[in-house]
DNA sequence: TATTTTTATGGAATCGATTCCATAAAGAAG
DNA sequence: CTTCTTTATGGAATCGATTCCATAAAAATA
């Protein structure tokens, strides 16, 4: 692999003008410029970013931290960073948790080491020590999907959402109306969708029974699972249910088809997240889409500001939702 | 940001000896180390990886290029790879081609320029110039989906596996396969699968009428029009469709759905993907699983045996698929 | 013609680590 | 009591770029 010193040796001048050539920059004459350029054709040069980076501290990198990496909601947040980031001459550098909560800060670290010249962050659950560190990191950072105070948010108002969606069912004539939450740790699907489905049923003066409200995990078959438990120690059985996720509906109708159940006629249901399934699977599932892709986008385009120069503080970009009427209510 | 020269000096030592303790390496005192330690400890130090990766040129990165960054091959791709690379303490870069092949080349270079340790390449299309540029790359470099002769590939029998699903829709009495492919500069997927549909037709001495050939590309309207060109304009309507993916043939249920057909009573249904949509659309589609994930594993495999030294040289690793029998046929 | 400005170029420092080599004290072996 | 290892440490070169600064020729201006 050659380096600037060779092409430097090879067209007869100094690296400073090789560099120059390189860069486009200061005074450099043609004769020098034409022999430098033609050098760089016959070795096949390519400048090494890491020396570059050492130099000028930009790595034109930026770290992604994600939850898990192969679900549709990360492929369509990357897919809205890369949209955005790759035209700035941006690259990716990703990174998984696994939802291992610990591995956060420990990617946090490591995204540092390597100069990223930015930081995304899609976590589920924020603790203290997470935010500790963030708050130290002192690198453009933006957070999407939790809030963290102080920080560059771009969120969903997932507590309005959810209320929305239960108006909704209301609204098509449904009074016993369950839910499928998950854990409450993760504040924006499970705390806040429950809290919204809860206020919103109590100023529809519904009454929620206690088996209505289900805790699952992000999966197909917890949703199922979910159901069950509903279906079997409910007193009065629901004619509606609300999963926070789309998987967890899908879960849902499932045992529901199996009990010999129609939906919606003896059971509605309405998931969140408008997941590719939702639009196939029979019926098609009524559902919220947060476009995750324009999430990638915004989240971008705050930390692009951040990096050019924008001073550092609480910024909150809300991204719209949308409900999509289909046939499972 | 504190650098190991501040570390040196807070703890009255050497870099040299700050080296030592980051790294555990070479002798050291107790007592040095103690201190060392303690002013990493309290000025939250991190070495920097630039400057680590300039001197001893591993940058425990791993450079991977896909064609489109929000598919579900593409990530349980990436989620097999990170599974085995992140155990080993290599990051991925991750690159997205967008199907513009001229990236493909583009990004090899700005990869080879970041100094990644290695490279995974999904590609497409492949054509000689993309091929010169990986044979003067000098990098360790893993191949998956597309065939590059002289490299280390992963890969499907996809002549087979198309072949096979055939036999299957014959051994069900079927007679009259039609088959929804795409471009064949798609090696892979377009040319091999539609050669292995042919050659098992001929094989089976069954005849294909011209229309029930049918090119489309990679999603679901595309599936759902091929259906649709399929059916107006043969002679002998199809009692059977093999779609090279799932996507198009769930476009190609939904068609014959529309036109009041039933799946599979009239017109069987058969994909490749075993995508999570073939699951949970009704009826449940017929299909072939090829693992991504696992794919993804051996790549990652393969390349880490080449970073650790192994020689460089011509190696396939073929990934078994499996025939996913559910009730579209 | 003298002076300033523009153009062109290279030497050397720098970024933040690793690593070779030299040096010296302490401990083991003869 | 020497001599040879082992242990401990730091100076300085190095990796491959960028960039500040000095220098000088050429061009423009006075």
């Amino acid at each position: 692999m050659a380096t600037i010193k060779e092409i430097a040796e090879r067209a007869k001048v100094s690296r400073t003008t090789v560099s120059r050539v390189i860069n486009n920059s200061g005074y450099v004459s043609e004769e020098a410029k034409k022999r430098v350029l033609q050098v760089i054709e016959e070795t096949g040069y390519i400048p090494s970013e890491n020396a570059k980076s050492l130099r000028t501290k930009k790595t034109k990198v930026i770290g992604v931290i994600l939850p898990k990496i192969s679900t549709e909601t990360s492929s369509r947040l990357v897919k809205g960073l890369d949209h955005v980031l790759a035209k700035e001459g941006y690259q990716i550098l990703l990174t998984n948790t696994n939802l291992e909560t610990e591995k956060e800060i420990e990617y946090l670290r490591l995204l540092k080491s390597r100069h990223v010249d930015g930081i995304i962050l899609s976590a589920t659950i924020i603790n203290q020590p997470l935010i500790d560190e963030i708050n130290q990191l002192n690198i453009p950072f933006v957070t999407v999907g939790q809030y963290i105070s102080g920080l560059a948010n771009v969120l969903f108002d997932d507590y309005q959402a959810s209320k929305d969606m239960v108006n909704y069912i209301v609204n098509k004539g449904y009074k016993q109306i369950a839910f499928i939450g998950v854990d409450e740790k993760d504040r924006s699907v499970g705390y806040l969708r429950k809290a919204g489905y809860l206020d919103a049923m109590k100023e529809n003066h519904l009454l929620v029974e206690d088996s209505w409200v289900q805790k699952g995990i992000f999966d197909v078959e917890s949703g199922y699972h979910c159901m069950k438990q509903m279906m079997d120690f409910s007193k009065q059985k629901p004619s509606a249910v609300l999963a926070v996720t789309d998987r967890l509906a899908i879960g849902a109708m499932q045992y529901i088809k199996e009990a010999g159940l129609s939906i919606p006629a003896d059971i509605a249901v309405a998931g969140m997240g408008a997941s590719e399934l939702s639009k196939f699977i029979s019926p098609a599932l009524t559902t919220l889409d947060f476009s995750m892709e324009e999430v990638g986008r915004e989240a971008a385009g705050l930390l692009l500001e951040q990096i050019n120069g924008e001073i550092y503080h609480e910024k909150i970009k809300m991204v719209k939702y949308r409900l999509i009427e289909r046939s499972s209510i």
